[in-house]
DNA sequence: CGGTCTCTTGAGCAGAGTCAATGAACGTGG
DNA sequence: CCACGTTCATTGACTCTGCTCAAGAGACCG
């Protein structure tokens, strides 16, 4: 693909939430960036360090993951197609938690400081950035929530419901070998449990003809079943408004 | 106290995290906004319903908090003077939280439109409000780690250190009445716990001569055995950087 | 073809939850 | 100033969800 078409892809993720006029795109096509592609696992961004850039993802899935005094991870964010990884980076000195792949993924690195100039200039972007960011604040809280105050059935067809319903928004086809591009460690990383345990919900998941599994991937057959089943409602994804 | 030092109290807060020049100050005052008092457990925002207003806390505690579907509830965040009680509320269609007093509170309602008017208009503005949502944002993250991957005793102690360094970081001196006003039950509600098993927690850590208790009082008494004990690395509160 | 991950399953354990009773503190009205 | 009701805190006894440990089976890769 030739290099304006990320602009699109930029301009169109953006427009999804939150509308923005032609100098807002002219704004947002004079950004300069490098694209790259990331291997599964290795780190986009790293606790501590002085975050310079601001990355976009075109393709694959990564993590935003933070570790404990014990070892123990936890993952606190998934990022999609059509994401800003750590869109927070050009306004804070020092990244607080780690991100890396998920699977092999395309990126697009955007200058910290070239984004700070778009957001002073053109306040309609800087509304759209603001947008996005916070719906990632409002699925924290669901995590919060769904970690917090409900059992392991239903945390993980939970977490099911939303990364499907987020990829299908985002009009990401799933293919057979990335529906769920998560093993059953990460997937215990995400909502708080064991890779064990995620193994026996998986199973009872399936036993229940909520899901499908087939090697690593994960269908959802009853979507209705699994969704009551799994207390998901999609408001905090703020879909509709714009 | 006459209006126009509520209008310092703003600008201060958010000169804690930002920089802002003497305009920014003078649109800042244009503002204008009704005070009011809110009695413990009366509602600020109701999930679902529109939000036309934002609301900065003088004085007082509130918290956000979700309900799933079997009626547990979660608490996702705390505001303390100086925070702003839902930022987003100008940016998003209906609320996804519920906002209920915690104390007795004094805040001060912002009208939506004004301050996506001042948003536009003044960037530096935008910016250092930008950055106090994201402060709460990386707040959510911590707490997704305290509760998805840390033990109950690290977990309430946790709590106690960010609510302890968040209140002395904004100057707010911690009376007998209010060190922690929260019932057994909400600090349950805030960690994923019961409120039985808040009370165990509570007796091991005075036990253990990290807090001292007295009525509804808590008080740290040994705050770097509490902070290693609880894994309390300050850096996601990003106090120092400006 | 061996090595490495990941998944799966069983057995036993334990941290946190549930249920229930008692007690302390506090506010209110008489 | 006291009686009463309500809300919280506290504690014990018991249960259970999810964890730990461990072994074996697939799958995948060079």
């Amino acid at each position: 693909m030739p290099i304006p078409s990320i602009h699109d892809v930029i301009i169109a993720s953006l427009s999804r939430h939150s509308v923005l006029d032609p100098d807002d795109h002219v704004a947002i096509r004079r950004l300069i960036f490098t694209q790259r592609q990331v291997e599964p696992s290795a780190y986009l961004v790293r606790e501590g360090e002085k975050p310079v850039r601001c990355s976009f993802i075109l393709g694959g899935f990564t993590y935003a993951q933070r570790l404990t005094s014990t070892g123990a991870r936890q993952i606190v964010s998934l990022q999609i197609p059509g994401d800003f990884v750590d869109l927070q980076n050009p306004w804070f000195e020092e990244a607080d938690h780690n991100v890396q792949a998920l699977t092999r993924a395309q990126v697009v690195d955007i200058d910290a400081g070239a984004l700070r100039t778009l957001v002073a200039d053109r306040p309609a972007v800087a509304a759209a950035l603001w947008r996005m960011s916070l719906i990632g604040s409002s699925i924290l809280r669901e995590w919060i929530v769904n970690i917090g105050r409900r059992d392991a059935h239903t945390r993980v067809g939970h977490l099911l419901c939303e990364f499907s319903l987020r990829r299908e928004v985002a009009g990401i086809p799933s293919t057979r070998a990335d529906h769920l591009p998560m093993t059953q460690e990460q997937l215990g990383d995400t909502v708080g449990l064991t890779p064990v345990h995620v193994n026996r919900v998986l199973k009872a998941l399936a036993q229940r003809g909520l899901i499908e599994r087939d090697r690593r991937q994960i269908r959802i057959v009853d979507w209705a079943g699994l969704r009551d089943a799994s207390d998901f409602n999609p408001r905090y994804l703020h879909l509709t408004s714009r």
